[in-house]
DNA sequence: TTTTATGCAAAGTATTTGCACGGGA
DNA sequence: TCCCGTGCAAATACTTTGCATAAAA
């Protein structure tokens, strides 16, 4: 749970206080390896701590997305997922089978050429992406 | 208005009647260079067609994009616009300012090594990708 | 003790559904 | 005439706001 710690101390360092209902919260969405959405972050994170309001998860998710720890996810079913922000960028792998998400780097060198690219073609300045990518896990694979 | 004829002529070989209301709706859509989501096709509509409903508006939106005439664009701002699909990806280019949207090709072949490098590292099979950039159009930047 | 955070309830907003009427085939 | 499509109104789902109480500093 070491995230969680660093996630309530950046909380407590921005001013905000490490309370009992955002350590709930904020366990569940450190502890996920899927997008979550507000909903399903307050079922999961009331099984520790039943006191919780829907609203206060709402409120935790907009302070933590604010200090960059999390980050919203666009999924075609919806766009109400959160996960755990490791990049600036949207460079998503999601498992369409299992749903967990992870990042990945690639190669910055191909895709910075593929947007060169497009620059030139286009006669846009590109300031920013997103990039996600849909598909089976290494693990889902394994079991099909 | 070829395209917006294009579009009613393929609503009703799918058996849905090209009707006024729907008529209205897809000349909005069809003739935007943004993304537009239900509330401002109806208030745009409205215009040409004044007894034109916020529900006809929805409905329509949501045959078009099963027949694959439209498709749903995701934004940082909010996930209900939509824009002509001339593609089956989401390969697309966002100017920041003016709000336009158009398609880009790119280099196929950077975007599928890509795809393939992220596979070898990652052991994901990937099926699926959503490429947005966002920028400013050459139109916009011109004027700054 | 002071200030922030919480949960409830209520208010907004966005979208979908039910249904009687109207218009295209 | 028949059936699909429409618009209104109501229902539903989702999110935000107001406020009195509770908890942290």
């Amino acid at each position: 749970m070491a995230e969680a710690e660093y996630w309530l101390q950046h909380l407590q360092s921005n001013g905000f206080r490490p309370t009992a209902p955002r350590k709930a919260v904020v366990e569940i969405i450190t502890s996920s390896r899927r997008v979550l959405n507000p909903m399903e972050v307050f079922d999961l994170a009331r099984v520790h701590y039943p006191k919780l309001g829907l609203v206060t998860v709402y409120r935790t998710i907009e302070k933590l997305e604010k200090l960059g720890l999390l980050q919203r996810v666009h999924l075609p079913t919806g766009c109400q997922g959160y996960v755990a922000a490791y990049d600036r960028h949207q460079h998503l792998l999601i498992c369409q089978k299992c749903g967990s998400v992870e990042y990945f780097g690639g190669d910055q060198e191909t895709l910075e050429n593929l947007l060169t690219d497009v620059e030139k073609k286009s006669g846009y300045r590109v300031r920013e992406h997103w990039l996600q990518l849909f598909g089976e896990c290494a693990d889902c694979r394994e079991l099909s």
